[in-house]
DNA sequence: CCCAATTTGTTCGTATGTATA
DNA sequence: TTATACATACGAACAAATTGG
């Protein structure tokens, strides 16, 4: 039988007392910066719990608080019976964590990716602004076409910073096999842990009309989405044009943790 | 046979192992049956851990796992060293989480509201599919707008089943203190749980752009918001037009439970 | 201003149940 | 079956915030 393998985590006790954060705030952080350097790879396991417990020097109570938020933020994900796993990119519902346009009567599909361009560009004002890099400064971009049910519905630009992409390719990210935050994290170490977005409604400019298949001046959805990483750190900037004739942008507010 | 305490929330001590849900979890059901009926109102506070635990004749760790998931969800609000409270609308932090508008630099502010119209209306296929009623069932409708910074922003038209909301009148309606929501919760003991929200970009149609002050044709978002209550009950369908030309409509994914 | 009572927050440890390999 | 891992449940003790005297 294939063993779980857990990880040589380089943890060290925690200091009780020291700083007058709450012992189980700095498990938390232990395992945030555990993850956030990649010592702990995503889809991989952790040490058990109890195990972890006496690693760090805190009782499994503790541990499991710590756990407990790191859970909630979706950066790790239990398994009953099998262990605690570095959340990855790659599941559907991870997926639809970040996509949020779906076809009116409320089915989900995964959208068809077409790349239209790939290319370094320097950064204007408004991406250097939401990448937090100064304006001019190297970043790829990249334009896709989204489509659900043969029909052409979300035309992304995105743009990310070169120096967090070092050696990316136009090969390489069309080779890439999954979603494009498994590819992040994958191939990069680079996990997007959550973001915000702004929305307007404005008409079809040229590029995006021609992309879509719209006349120029037919009302879309205009999204701008900043995608942080740990400690905010700006990861990729993306304006998605949206035509919603036939699809919603959706939006869920306070769903329950589980059923009640 | 379990021995049945009544006291003052009339809660009965829950029967271990009764149904194969795990113990909390009816603790928690008991907890949401009581906010349900208003046996609990909003803004009280519920009796101190110690004693509910005693109470409901289980550990306090376990009452404090099923009082941790209704925090979570916003139906409970802990204070230190005060109290476990019924949550409210009144909050600002409330308020925010059931409004997305804002300004494109990104600072809230508080809305003014204009009454437009209010009425009684029989609904249509469409309102009485999100409130779960027959279709030409009796509904309030009220139409509201919204200005920011003395700037129309919003057209909000809702409606909310008549029977939900008995003896309703728009006097009652406009002498509202504060929001919606909790004028809801405060006058009904109706507290709105949760919402969905999908979001469409559309030309602003003749009345509209006549309360916006828009020219029709504008691209206006379009936002069909579903409030529901306790058990997934519909309380509310909103259909809000929104001028996005200088403000946002704004989705945070994913936001961090506390300071990592 | 300090003290005492009350209440939630944190930490510990143990035992047992349930899911998985 | 057995071993491992997370899930649930219990309860004790002390810390920290709040309130009122």
């Amino acid at each position: 039988m294939p063993r779980m393998r857990s990880v040589g985590l380089q943890l060290e006790a925690i200091a009780p007392g020291g700083s007058g954060m709450p012992l189980y705030r700095a498990v938390k952080r232990a395992l945030l910066a555990a993850l956030e350097s990649g010592r702990v790879a995503p889809g991989q396991a952790l040490p058990a719990e109890k195990r972890l417990a006496a690693l760090l020097g805190v009782s499994i109570g503790t541990l499991r608080h710590a756990v407990d938020e790191l859970v909630a933020e979706h950066l790790l994900v239990r398994r009953h019976g099998r262990g605690t796993f570095v959340a990855t990119h790659d599941s559907t519902r991870f997926l639809f964590q970040f996509f949020h346009v779906e076809r009116r009567d409320g089915r989900r599909e995964l959208p068809r990716v077409e790349l239209l361009a790939f290319g370094r560009e320097l950064a204007d004002d408004e991406t250097a602004e939401a990448l937090h890099v100064a304006p001019g400064s190297a970043v790829y971009a990249v334009e896709n076409r989204l489509s659900l049910q043969g029909r052409a519905v979300v035309f992304d630009r995105l743009w990310i910073p070169c120096a967090l992409f070092r050696g990316l390719s136009e090969k390489r990210w069309r080779e890439r096999p999954a979603t494009i935050y498994h590819f992040y994290q994958a191939e990069y170490g680079i996990t997007v842990v959550r973001a915000h977005e702004r929305a307007q409604a404005v008409a079809a400019d040229r590029p995006s009309a021609r992309v879509l298949g719209l006349a120029v001046g037919t009302p879309v959805m205009r999204v701008r989405r900043t995608a942080l990483g740990f400690g905010e750190r700006p990861i990729e900037y993306r304006i998605s044009t949206i035509h919603t004739a036939v699809h919603d942008y959706v939006h869920m507010l306070s769903r329950p943790a589980r059923a009640g």
